[in-house]
DNA sequence: TCAATCATGATAGTATTACTATTATTTTTG
DNA sequence: CAAAAATAATAGTAATACTATCATGATTGA
């Protein structure tokens, strides 16, 4: 059996996943935005590792956004599988929620069925990078094209959890939310700025965390 | 009585703030960010908005990323000193913590005593580009040079508070930047992807939010 | 099998950006 | 009031984020 992750057709020109060399420009791409940060990297520097040109990336991609935002979308689409596989069959809503919490905070087992060869790097861009996708003026227009649908139903199923175990707590998307964002923003924390976190790359802290402020406020 | 709040030095090259000119690109400098937002604002146009030029910025700042360095360093300067106004006094450690979760996570009202006028324009520039100035390549660099010790605290102070109230809490500063960036984050959501949150701008919940995580977690 | 189509490569070009440099002019200060 | 400092005016540069054009090689369908 393979896993083939579709990401949301609004966010290329042509299907990188169709061709070998758009491929590469997935898989290279990841690894060079790791290593140069997403301000650093262009499509010239990208074209010369893959040894194509500039005018071929961006028969695929609109922009160097575009392209960012392509990946991000691949990474919730590879959480979404996970989640579903993580909740598929289990009646217990607390089990539920629990296993979601661990999906969503926690760190990806290389070791595990169902795992994705990207996980790990297309993560490490999550948490570097996301925050710049997000925080533009164009967030209103790629939101209406459908961009964010993916990650709200993610929010909108664990919070669904939440609900049916304490339907009165006001706050079931807000919790979510925190919980997911919160745990690329401490990783980040974890390696640039330990003071500001009680997890480390050793030690990583971020999803027991997680569950902790799920149990305190459900109880 | 007036208050002037001083930032760190290694953020500029000449003291804005001591000059007519540097005051104006500050208060110009903020509007036209959140106006256009960080990747579009430059300083050419900014030169343009205060009748100077771009040789003049230059020699007050190194470049546009410390520019907002600056700004947002300003932002923590504000916060500071409105901690310390909200806990000066203050002997019971939870309504310590509870004034600072107030700072921290809720919204500054221009009526109060001690309100800086770009306290509210400055918030804004906050929310929408801190992450930007923060998840770059040079985060390290700065954090050797002192920029992020306003930052760290603060954080260590309220999580300090949370120690003296529950002493095996393992996770202080964790509880303490989550709740802090969540804040910023839940604001851009209820503006921008409502679905995510369960504050909006008319109901404001994040505060509210944030005392009940607190309260939880320690009782 | 061969022509038509399509994807890619090679190359050139443009407007803008993020600066640096130089010199002239104005403002401040001792 | 002269010297020093700050600012304005202007020019210039390398890099970036694209767009455009045309040639070439691979694929496909009649």
């Amino acid at each position: 059996m393979s896993i083939t992750i579709q990401v949301n057709a609004n966010l290329y020109l042509k299907d990188p996943k169709s061709s070998d060399i758009g491929l590469k420009m997935l898989k290279e791409g990841i690894d060079l935005i790791n290593v140069l940060g997403f301000e650093a990297f262009t499509f010239k520097k990208l074209a010369q590792n893959i040894q194509s040109t500039e005018a071929t990336i961006y028969r695929y991609f609109e922009n160097k956004h575009s392209f960012l935002l392509y990946l991000i979308n691949w990474y919730w689409e590879i959480i979404a599988y996970r989640l579903m596989l993580a909740t598929a069959n289990i009646e217990d809503p607390r089990l539920k929620l629990s296993n979601s919490i661990s999906v969503l905070t926690g760190l990806p087992d290389p070791a595990q069925f169902g795992f994705i060869a990207e996980e790990l790097s297309l993560k490490q861009l999550v948490i570097q990078e996301s925050g710049k996708a997000l925080h533009t003026k164009s967030v209103d227009e790629e939101n209406q094209d459908g961009i964010y649908l993916l990650y709200k139903s993610i929010v909108s199923t664990v919070a669904a959890y939440v609900k049916q175990l304490n339907p009165t707590f006001p706050y079931p998307e807000m919790l979510i939310s925190t919980l997911i964002e919160n745990a690329n923003q401490q990783r980040f924390f974890s390696v640039h700025l330990p003071r500001l976190t009680n997890s480390t790359p050793e030690k990583d802290t971020v999803e027991a965390f997680s569950q902790l402020i799920i149990q305190k406020v459900l109880e």
